[in-house]
DNA sequence: TGTTTTGCTTAACACCGTTAAGTATGTTTG
DNA sequence: CAAACATACTTAACGGTGTTAAGCAAAACA
């Protein structure tokens, strides 16, 4: 009775070429190259078979994000050997700022597009941002312990440093720096970034 | 003579029919309902006609997005009464916010949408947004003055909190802050933003 | 009054996501 | 082995998008 298996194996391998081709297409020509009709071209089938494997394409758009997240907790793993709270927030930082400008495709997905996360069921979506949250979570609890950012909560601590670094990176990837002279705007990202640095380490809770 | 004058009055006021039709449309159902034959049939001309105003969509995008900065020096007007360089900026961060979250279509199209502004020509694009930046840098400026944000220019300490709002508001509009409890979302937001004042009042630079 | 210009329309092109119906092929059952 | 059924895929089509080319009637000009 081994066809049935056969079947259920084959369905994932056709699933999984669906996947790659859009990933593919997504990472070589960017957002507006995957179509449906586009991946079946690629992949030598009818449109419709996609159909088929994913519900509708914000089900294929999910999976890509999922790819993303995927990406960004391999970006973050190196972290883990730093040991110095603050040394490792600004590690991340870098980390992070660098993922989306290497990627900006993959981070418009994952933070700026609509679309295809809102309409997919509410429950599990976030799994996959969880963890990466949870890492930033650490690291500000970390902080604290060592006495930087008091007086706040954890949690305000994490929404206001991932505000700044999302911020700063969409700002560019959404092409909104030009007020800034083209040559300096890297200049400037980083300074701004390391002007938060400076903050977050030099600020002390007011004296009760 | 008054002939081609009149053809130009007449010019004029169907660009600006069509303009405040697909304002009127963006404003009441958001971005997807604005599409040239959308358009067309609200004015009831053809959707071809519009290109006889506007070279294509993203033109006519741009006059939106022009609109949406005119709407936010609006929001920014009051600040002029506020004296005290600290309480303009905070107070300016607070209606910065509350133009985004009342307006998310425009938000969008302002500072998150990737097409319509770096396909036009780049030089006179930013006139708009320049007029807001210089705002923030005046606030900047001033609060150097009375010796916060000390050690950081003044561009990247504008930046920093551009960088910081955008992606506060961002998040939320973007709908990336489902990992919070749909019931104190606001909290969390406007906790942050605290936290962010918090650290720029009580920063204060090191020591030489 | 005839000629040219203007303002607008119809028709079409090339895309898009998606659905319904149909056609082979492979599998199971009598 | 043959009939009945299920599976995998396709073709055709719907309704939508932005945009262009060609044509037409009325207004302006000579």
């Amino acid at each position: 009775m081994g066809i049935s298996e056969r079947r259920e194996r084959e369905k994932e391998e056709m699933k999984e070429l669906i996947l790659k081709t859009a990933n593919r297409l997504f990472a070589e020509n960017g957002f507006e190259k995957v179509s449906m009709r586009n991946i079946a071209d690629e992949i030598e089938y009818s449109p419709t078979t996609i159909y088929l494997y994913f519900k509708d394409k914000n089900e294929l758009f999910y999976a890509l994000h999922l790819e993303g997240f995927r990406m960004l907790a391999e970006e973050f793993r190196p972290l883990l050997d730093v040991s110095d709270p603050m040394e490792r927030m600004y590690q991340m930082g870098l980390r992070y700022i660098r993922f989306a400008f290497e990627n900006p495709d993959y981070y418009r997905l994952m933070f700026l597009v609509k679309d295809p996360l809102c309409t997919s069921e509410t429950d599990d979506i976030w799994e996959a941002g969880h963890n990466a949250h949870a890492f930033l979570e650490k690291v500000v609890l970390d902080c604290q312990a060592q006495g930087y950012l008091e007086g706040v909560t954890m949690r305000s601590a994490a929404l206001m440093i991932w505000s700044f670094v999302h911020g700063l990176v969409s700002l560019q990837i959404c092409d909104r720096m030009k007020l800034y002279q083209e040559v300096d705007r890297e200049q400037y990202i980083t300074d701004a970034f390391e002007a938060f640095q400076l903050m977050i380490r030099n600020y002390k809770s007011v004296e009760k």
